[in-house]
RNA sequence: GCAGGCGUAGUUCAAUGGUAGAACGCGACCUUGCCAAGGUCGACACGCGGGUCCGAUUCCCGUCGCUUGCUCCA
């Protein structure tokens, strides 16, 4: 066994064999910013796909959405998002530490009701009352800025207010917006869920730890619509279906833990929040999925804001009533970082050779098989079994260097297996297939192979 | 956004007030022909702008970017 390889070491990796570009990096880059590369992106199509197979395909309840990220700007309000996302900050002009106002005077002064001040009131009564930095103890603020976390846009050519809409900050509102529409169209009855995986926006202060948090990133969510008080069965439900999801995708499972919020931890419109962590090395653990019961939050709010009936008619027991919501919503991006450097191995060997492997299940890895033919004399034979493979498969093709260069470089980015064409192929049509994580090799028929991995490829 | 640190090939590192070397990696050819072989050859770098200077990759300033910490994190 090899030691825990440092994240450093693994984001490096990454970033030298095409599965992660810093973005606009001809320009010194973009704080944050990443683009997947060819490894990258055939990756996280993988994850993708496994994950709507998991939640809309194999699931007789649910189905998929692809909502539009801009959206009406009154879905926001409804939400809460315009107003909470506007957190009122001051900094110490002493010590340049920065500060929640309604947080300093709550600490301050715990019997003021700060939640009823406005950001005017509030400047006041920090001056007025002398508050002091947490930090240095020193009494002089900056006046109180707003840091809004969605990212504003207009539409039109005009920048009047009135034209003014946001990246969404998560794609679960438009699975709710939609709710009546899916419900009437697809005739569903309850409960059922609805699954929208797509791009999110948050103009986060802090950038951080690779791609672990980006201010542009890929939510996978569902929301699961059911009847009051069925919520926490189907809480504990989904969790174990988020569980089975993430043993799925070969991540090992000492790396995972599940922790239950804290009452107060829970965000406003939650009743109960599980989240799912992934201990990262030299980072620790981070959170992957969450999963909520949002209650009939949402739908309610959406209710009153839209002033359409958002109900649902329960024709078994004739009442009409807001369903509950549970949501399972999981980081594309997060799910990718983990199973890359879960799946990242540095193997010792003798005479002090590294061995580099990526152990990626087959049906995540971006390539699932390389054609390497054993010389350049014989490329024309590669090429025809390339062009056999690759009409089923994701497969690359090799010719440069010593057969065990090539072979190293597969095991590098994940590569399952490799088909080696040598002198014998051309007269017994049969090459030999050298398995990864094993490094044992089979000779088999080239006319067995479409057959061969279609099983092994996709269990 | 604030404070500190840092910017030299793809990567890891050198050297230098007189325009830069290596290793690994990459490519071609020869050789070999199933687990990082060898040989020959080749491509690729001083973030950007300004100042000082005869001359700046080197010193100074600015800027851009990265990074660590803080703040933030529905």
């Amino acid at each position: 066994m090899s030691e825990k390889v440092s994240f450093d070491k693994i984001t490096t990796h990454l970033q030298q064999t095409g599965y992660v570009y810093q973005g606009s990096q001809i320009y010194n880059g973009l704080s944050n910013t990443w683009d997947y590369g060819p490894l990258g992106a055939e990756l996280k199509r993988n994850i993708r796909s496994m994950w709507w197979k998991k939640f809309v395909q194999e699931s007789p309840t649910n189905v998929g959405l692809d909502a539009a990220i801009l959206m009406n700007p009154r879905v926001w309000e409804a939400t809460g998002h315009v107003t909470t996302f506007n957190d009122p900050m001051v900094d110490c002009k002493a010590c340049k530490a920065r500060h929640r106002a309604d947080n300093l005077i709550k600490e301050q002064y715990p019997d003021v009701d700060v939640d009823a001040m406005s950001f005017e009131d509030m400047d006041e009564f920090i001056k007025t009352h002398e508050l002091v930095c947490p930090v240095c103890g020193k009494k002089e603020f900056t006046p109180i800025r707003k840091f809004n976390m969605m990212f504003k846009t207009h539409i039109g050519v005009t920048e009047d207010s009135s034209s003014t809409v946001y990246l969404r900050p998560e794609t679960a509102q438009g699975v709710f917006v939609n709710f009546v529409n899916v419900q009437r169209t697809m005739r569903k009855k309850l409960p059922f869920g609805i699954c929208n995986a797509g791009k999110s926006f948050r103009n986060e202060i802090t950038p951080g730890n690779f791609t672990f948090r980006t201010r542009e990133f890929e939510q996978l969510e569902m929301e699961f619509f059911c009847k009051p008080n069925t919520d926490l069965e189907w809480f504990a439900y989904w969790k174990e279906y988020c569980r089975k999801f993430l043993d799925s995708l070969g991540v090992k499972d000492e790396n995972l833990r599940y922790r239950d919020h804290e009452p107060a931890e829970l965000a406003f419109y939650s009743k109960a929040t599980t989240d799912v962590e992934y201990n990262f090395p030299t980072l620790g653990w981070g959170e992957i999925l969450g999963v909520a019961d949002r209650t009939d939050y949402d739908l309610s709010r959406h209710q009153e804001y839209s002033k359409q009936d958002l109900t649902y008619f329960d024709p078994d027991t004739n009442e009409r009533y807001i369903p509950y919501v549970i949501e399972p919503s999981m980081g594309l991006d997060r799910l990718m970082l983990m199973v890359m450097v879960d799946s990242y191995e540095e193997q010792e060997l003798e005479g002090g050779d590294v061995r580099t492997v990526m152990h990626l299940l087959p049906a995540l890895a971006p390539y699932k098989i390389a054609v390497l033919p054993l010389s350049k004399k014989l490329s024309e034979k590669g090429k025809e079994v390339l062009s056999i493979l690759n009409k089923h498969f994701s497969v690359t093709y090799d010719e440069t260097g010593s057969i065990g260069k090539r072979y190293r470089r597969q095991d590098e980015i994940g590569t399952p297996y490799c088909v080696t064409i040598d002198f014998d192929t051309s007269e017994d049509q049969s090459v030999t297939i050298r398995e990864r994580d094993s490094m044992k090799q089979v000779r088999m028929p080239i006319d067995d192979l479409v057959n061969y991995f279609s099983v092994k490829l996709f269990y």
